[in-house]
DNA sequence: CTTGACTCCGTACCATGGTACAGGTGTTAT
DNA sequence: ATAACACCTGTACCATGGTACGGAGTCAAG
């Protein structure tokens, strides 16, 4: 169960290889040792691979997606650390949420009002389905 | 109510001069005409601004937040075609918040878990609180 | 009417997050 | 056993999103 070449994950974690490296270099990711030549990795690599990517899409840094990362797995932070640290995080996971609550609020009013003139395109300016604006923040 | 200054404006959306300078070269933000000298803007601008760094923090590149903000002002966009833009981006929005309340979901196991350990840091190494896991994917 | 803070324009530089070789080694299918 | 192909290390290069700077013009307070 540990048979998976640097390519195989890659392509599992739909990244390609130099991407792999690139966040071993950064510590992202485990290099495991190789015996003769090749390393081998496991599905675990490439969910951590897939979790980085995720994040990453969610607005945060790769350092970000470390320190994440190392609340799970570090081995010298105390319980309290982990809980205050934890806390934030999640603090900052609730205000993305809430702008992206507002975001999508506010194309939906534009969806709407487009919606709305979609049988008569000629008749009404475009422009006018605007007025709605994104009032997003 | 247009004498703020780019300086003015920079502060007001918690910005660089220069940044506002480079989000106009991109042409995220308009450049306005100036009789004799300095450019004066509005709260618009500043709003606009503040817009493109949330949206920004929500992981959208700059031609993103383009393509949003043109659904919203771009006069040679049809209501269908808005429409059909706008949808497809309230999925995007829609996975986004998912993905987050999955991870939030994870930090806050991890949380709990950190919390039960709280009288007890000697005891239980804070390795243990981890087993929880981060399976945010 | 000068002085200092601010603006303008242009160009150069920087960090982040990759991507692409080049030159060599290991693995596998024929 | 010998291609063909994937992997290895290392370095160079790239796009995005700014940031910094030099030299000149402008505004406004004293």
């Amino acid at each position: 169960m540990e048979k998976i070449t640097i390519g195989k994950l890659a392509e599992m974690a739909g990244v390609g290889v130099e991407t792999v490296r690139f966040y071993q270099r950064k510590e992202l990711l485990r290099e495991p040792k190789t015996q003769s030549g090749f390393r081998t990795y496991n599905d675990e690599d490439a969910q951590r691979i897939i979790f980085i990517k995720k994040a990453q899409d969610l607005g945060f840094t790769l350092s970000e997606v470390k320190e994440l990362l190392e609340l799970n797995t570090k081995p010298r932070m105390t319980c309290g650390t982990v809980k205050i640290k934890t806390s934030a995080k999640i603090k900052e996971i609730e205000e993305k949420i809430t702008d992206l609550n507002r975001m999508k609020a506010s194309l939906e009013k534009l969806a709407f009002a487009c919606d709305a003139n979609q049988d008569s395109i000629r008749q009404y300016k475009v422009q006018e389905c605007f007025d709605v604006g994104l009032n997003c923040c």
